[in-house]
DNA sequence: GCGAGTCACTTGAAGCTTCAACTAACGGCG
DNA sequence: CGCCGTTAGTTGAAGCTTCAAGTGACTCGC
C-alpha cells in the first residue's frame, strides 16, 4: 500500500493470487454464489420466505420487547435502511410486524414482532438450522467450525472496519424484566424452556434460532437507546 | 437422521447449534451478508459491472476459443440458464461478448468474448484481485488459507452435493492447440508471459484473474463437447 | 425561538434475479 | 417419414435490492 515501485507503464503489476491462494478464493467464492441460494430455497419452500427475511424476524425475536428500531434492526442484519423499509413493510404486509412510531423521537420507527410473527419465527427455526446444520455445520470437523469463525471474523474486519466485528452477543441486560407470561407465548427473550415448553409449538426454537441464524452485528441495542434524559 | 426419538408431540425437538456452532455459522454468515457487496461495489465504481458479469467474461477468458456454449458457461459461473441468458444479453449490449449459433447443433448458443471484451477483463482484473487480496487473502494466514480452501470445498459438497466439487482446474486438454499467435492479444488460454507480456495491457491478468475471481465449478468443457460423431 | 444541519426513515424508479412458460432443434423409434 | 420426449435457450412478469431523492423531526447555535 505504501512503497509501490510503479515501474515506467501506467500499472504497477498487481500481485496475482498464488494457487494455494486461488484455491482459498475459488472455494470462497463457490459458497458466495450457492449457498445463499441454498438457504434460501429451504426457507422459501418451508416458510414462504427469504434469509433476509427470517433474519429480521429472528432479530425481532431475541430484542428485548420484540421490538427494535430500524436502525438497531439494520445494522444487526447489515442492511441498508432502504432494504429495511422495503422488507419491513413486505413482513408488515403479512401481519408479522407492526410499525409503531417512537413516542420518545418522532423520528424513529420502532419493528415489533406480531404475535402472528412470533409463530412464524417459531415454526420456521427448526427447518431452518435443519439447513444450516446440514449444508455446513455437519460438513465440517469442530476444529473447522473454529477456524471458520476465526477466519470470518478476520474477513469481517476488512469488510467493515469500522464496525465492531464481535459476533452476536447476546442482550445480557434485559428491558423486559417481566419476561415470561408462559402463557401468552409473546415476548420472550430467552427460552427457559421448561415454562414455554408446552406453550405453543417450541419454544427454545426461536431464541436459538435466532441467534443461530443471525448475523455478526450485536446491534447494540442499548447504546442510543437512552440517548437524551 | 436415523433414530429419532420423536416424542408425542409432532416435533422431533431439532438438534439446535451449540455455541461454538452459533459462533462459526454467524462468521459465515455475515460473509455471506457483507462480502459480494463490498466486491460488487469495487466492480462497479471501477469496471461498471458486477461480480456475475465479471465472473462471466472472466470465464469466456479462460475458455478454449473465447467461447463457452450457454450451459457450460452456466456450469462455470454457477447461474441458471435463464440467468445467463439475460446477463450475456447484457454484456452483448455493451459490446464485450457476441452470441453465435452453434453451426454442430442448432440449439446451442455459443457465447464468445469480443475483443473490446478482452480488454475489458484485462483492465479489470488487476482491480478486482486487489480487491480480494485486501479483502480476503491478506487477513489470514496461509494456514487459514488452506484450511478456508478445504471448509469451502466440504460445504460445497454438500450444497451441490452431484457436482464434482472440485476447485477450479485449468482446462488441461487445449482444444485450441494453436492457441498463442502473440499477436492478436485474442484466444489465449494460459498466460505465458514471456510472448504475450508486450501485447496489450497486461496479459498474465486475465488468465490469471480469470483463475482467481472464477468459482469452483470446472465447467468440464470437454465432457459434451463431441457428444456427437 | 428560529434557521441550518443532521438524523431516521420512506418512497419510486431502475436494475438484477427468479420463476414459469414458451420456442426451436435434436434424437429415437416404430 | 413422422411423432414424442428431451435438450438448449429465450422471454416476460414478478419480486427483491439498490440508488437517489425526498420528508419530517430533532439539535445546536446564535
Amino acid at each position: 500500500m505504501s512503497s509501490k515501485p510503479e515501474p515506467v507503464t501506467s500499472e504497477p503489476e498487481p500481485r496475482w493470487l498464488t494457487p494455494a491462494e486461488r484455491a482459498g478464493w475459488l472455494s470462497l467464492a463457490g459458497i458466495l454464489i450457492r449457498l445463499p441460494g441454498a438457504l434460501d430455497s429451504q426457507l422459501q419452500r418451508d416458510a414462504g420466505m427469504n434469509t433476509f427475511e427470517y433474519f429480521v424476524l429472528s432479530g425481532l425475536s431475541m430484542a428485548p420487547k420484540h421490538t427494535l428500531r430500524m436502525t438497531e434492526l439494520a445494522a444487526f442484519v447489515s442492511g441498508s435502511p432502504s432494504r429495511l423499509s422495503h422488507v419491513v413493510k413486505r413482513l408488515e404486509q403479512r401481519g408479522w410486524v407492526r410499525r409503531d412510531l417512537d413516542p420518545q423521537d418522532a423520528r424513529c420507527t420502532n419493528a415489533v414482532l406480531t404475535e402472528a410473527g412470533w409463530d412464524k419465527v417459531v415454526a420456521s427455526a427448526p427447518g431452518h438450522v435443519e439447513a444450516v446444520r446440514h449444508l455446513v455445520i455437519d460438513a465440517l470437523t469442530s476444529g473447522q467450525i473454529r477456524q471458520l469463525h476465526e477466519i470470518g471474523e478476520r474477513i469481517l474486519g476488512r469488510v467493515a472496519p469500522d464496525e465492531p466485528c464481535t459476533a452476536y452477543r447476546p442482550a445480557t441486560h434485559e428491558t423486559t424484566p417481566t419476561t415470561h407470561p408462559a402463557e401468552a407465548s409473546t415476548r420472550q427473550t430467552e427460552p427457559s424452556t421448561r415454562q414455554a415448553k408446552s406453550t405453543a409449538h417450541q419454544t427454545k426454537p426461536t431464541t436459538r434460532q435466532a441467534a443461530s441464524t443471525h448475523q455478526t452485528q450485536p446491534a447494540t441495542p442499548r447504546s442510543k437507546k437512552v440517548p437524551r434524559s
